[in-house]
DNA sequence: GCATTAACCACAG
DNA sequence: CTGTGGTTAATGC
């Protein structure tokens, strides 16, 4: 195995920048990094996880087989770590990754991660400050998912590409019709009939998969509104 | 009762 | 895989 050179990474996560030279060179020794082609599962749902995974380079769902259907959790760009909710106190993955795009990810080992968190306060801190900010992500999730109407979830979902992943106003959506329905808890034909709504509309311009925002104001209002 | 919302099904690109 | 149309069930006014 190639060892990394962790001290070099430019990508590294903010608690990653709390390590010392030191720490970094055992970092590399106890890490892998491993390139995925979008499609590519990342780690599954029910496989033993032993590793801590760190995203570096791409776009990722977080995704759960539930009882009826597979629904997308959460959708992560880097820098961000993916498995620690699930290899902490967990023998097998509570959920899955895998790459919308071709993605880069570092597998970390479980001990010496562990050791960094106990021995480290202010790599700890920075951990914990990612966690969260997950927890009240899903939190808002929650509520609006449960509280808003299919509209505003796809506006949601759509400011959400524009301002969180691609800053930009146009961008291809990295999802088919049927993910980006597991994604707003909604049906896929739901997903077709609001985006050509929207599009009608002129709320934005469609064109498969690539959209661009139009009417930034008016998509903020379906997300308020619900 | 009537309108709205959204799921499910079927069929055509 | 995607878009559209018909049908149906639940909910609100």
């Amino acid at each position: 195995m190639k060892v990394l050179d962790c001290t070099k990474c430019d990508i590294k996560s903010s608690a990653a920048k709390m390590l010392n030279v030191e720490e970094l060179k055992i970092l590399g020794n106890h890490c892998s990094e491993v390139n995925f082609k979008k499609g590519e599962i990342i780690f599954k749902q029910n496989a033993l996880s032993s590793n801590i995974v760190y995203l570096k380079k791409g776009l990722v769902k977080i995704h759960i087989a539930g009882p009826s259907a597979e629904q997308i959790i959460k959708i992560s760009k880097p820098p961000t770590y993916l498995g620690i909710p699930t290899t902490f106190d967990e023998k097998t993955n509570r959920y899955s990754a895998t790459a919308l795009e071709d993605t880069v990810v570092c597998f970390i080992g479980l001990d010496m991660f562990k050791q960094f968190i106990k021995g480290n306060p202010n790599f700890s801190y920075e951990i914990i400050v990612e966690l969260c900010k997950s927890e009240l992500d899903s939190f808002n999730n929650t509520v609006n998912r449960a509280q808003k109407k299919i509209p505003g979830r796809v506006a949601d979902a759509l400011l959400f590409f524009n301002r969180e992943i691609y800053e930009s106003k146009e961008f291809y959506i990295p999802l088919s019709r049927l993910e980006f329905g597991n994604f707003v808890d909604t049906s896929r034909e739901s997903v077709s009939r609001i985006l050509t709504e929207f599009h009608t509309d002129r709320i934005i311009q469609l064109d498969g998969r690539k959209i661009e925002i139009l009417d930034e104001q008016r998509l903020e209002a379906f997300s308020k509104r619900g």
